[in-house]
DNA sequence: CGGATGCCTTGACCGAGATCAAGTGGATGA
DNA sequence: TCATCCACTTGATCTCGGTCAAGGCATCCG
């Protein structure tokens, strides 16, 4: 498994996910601590990260790029679990082995710490604890907003659902306006969003076309995605139109 | 909303959860102090605990009873996201509104906190986060595996797939042992199930019948099985035989 | 340049599970 | 005792999404 170790944004101060990360809410001295003993990896699109069943020998966080969390059945249905973004934290302090497979989508910069000492620093360290709490109760809920995804969605709804979850989480990442069209690129390949959606990649690519034609999105390509009108997509998904968005 | 303030169970020290809730890692001096805060309250089957959307004002734990967990879209179509049994704590510090209904599947009691003073505690009693962690970390574990049963599985496997979590649970709460055949009672009704797996009821049933006539469970009335074999039934849930039980 | 490969689209057909409908059996209550 | 109700079962039919198959289009590499 190649890697590199890198040495840019050393400085926590200056990282993307400073503020948005298991750091979040560390003070300066915790930092320097969490300084001390973080290292940088890089991984390909493709890569396997870790494999479900090894050992983890280290845990951190998501820095750039995109990555995904899959279960597969002994026959190969596959299906994905999570999808990890930006500031995500992976690992499970606590636990020896990897439940699932985590897969390089996108190239990717990972900030990690040895498993040990992270453990050990967290036990001091009631800031990181409280933060992994909330950003592990924010995934609890996301988990079970997939849970009403797969099981009582339809196809088409499904599709809308997953475009309206990447826009969102791209608005609120980079510019944060919701108002007007959204454009984006889709970081997955059709085949990645059917094991996201529980569905076929075919039936995924014949949704997309159908949401097209319909005039629900604009397609350039491909993957790049612009969305007239938020609140018709999101009618597609079957979501309330009004519920704040809590992102 | 009728309830009734419970005097048994009213210390803690003989409480049947007392080593499996969040309060399981506290010492006497963090045990006394719950014991200051905490009171009973009864639900009826049937009954709904809290409202989706409702502001939370208070938190706690099963102590008995099953209740669940559920999402619904606006045109009724609803999915069951969790099942909540004796010991599984009920509510989420850090947020002001439920955002899914909690409903009583069978007569309950909770053991409660109002939500300020059990955060406020919280804060200052590592033992209790880190015990709300661990326990939302196994949450999360669950939920992401009920994705690959709701994304994935038949519908016989995802009945299979309920019927042996139920199993391996009753086994774990009660005699503990998973060798034999192993007896227990439905604890949902078959719409229950149906919403658990994002099935119709009708379809529970056929599945249920089936596995019947094919010997892999016996039933005496619609709600007691016995599972001759479990490695039969994991079989027919498309799990690892072999996987050593981690519940 | 031409063949191979990866990602995607589209069509034809099929089947698992949904839908609609009727009926069973046990519990409750007048 | 009979009517009602509820949870459940079973049958007939329909439909959405899966399966199988062919082809398009860009990129890579000899």
């Amino acid at each position: 498994m190649n890697f590199q170790i890198h040495t840019d944004h050393s400085k926590c101060g200056d990282c993307p996910i400073r503020h948005r990360a298991v750091c979040a809410h560390c003070d300066q001295d915790e930092l320097e601590a969490l300084e001390e003993i973080k290292y940088y990896r890089s991984f390909e699109a493709g890569q396997t990260i870790i494999w479900s069943g090894d050992q983890m020998s280290f845990v951190g966080s998501m820095v750039s790029g995109i990555a995904s969390l899959t279960q597969t059945m002994e026959d190969g249905r596959t299906q994905m679990v999570g999808l990890l973004l930006p500031s995500d934290f992976v690992g499970r302090p606590g636990r020896d082995f990897a439940p699932y497979d985590v897969v390089a989508t996108t190239d990717i910069v990972m900030c990690c710490f040895r498993k040990k000492p992270f453990e050990d620093l967290m036990a001091r360290t009631p800031h990181i604890a409280q933060r992994l709490l909330q950003m592990t109760l924010d995934e609890l809920d996301a988990a079970r907003e997939w849970m009403l995804v797969l099981g009582r969605k339809t196809a088409r709804e499904k599709i809308a659902s997953l475009l309206s979850i990447i826009a969102r989480r791209d608005a609120s990442l980079t510019k944060g306006g919701m108002s007007g069209p959204m454009v984006f690129d889709l970081p997955l390949t059709r085949e990645a969003m059917a094991d996201y959606l529980g569905l076929t990649l075919e039936t995924v690519s014949r949704q997309i076309s159908a949401l097209k034609r319909d005039g629900v999105i604009l397609l350039e390509g491909k993957r790049h995605v612009t969305i007239p009108d938020m609140g018709r997509l999101m009618e597609e998904a079957g979501d309330d139109t009004d519920g704040g968005f809590l992102v």
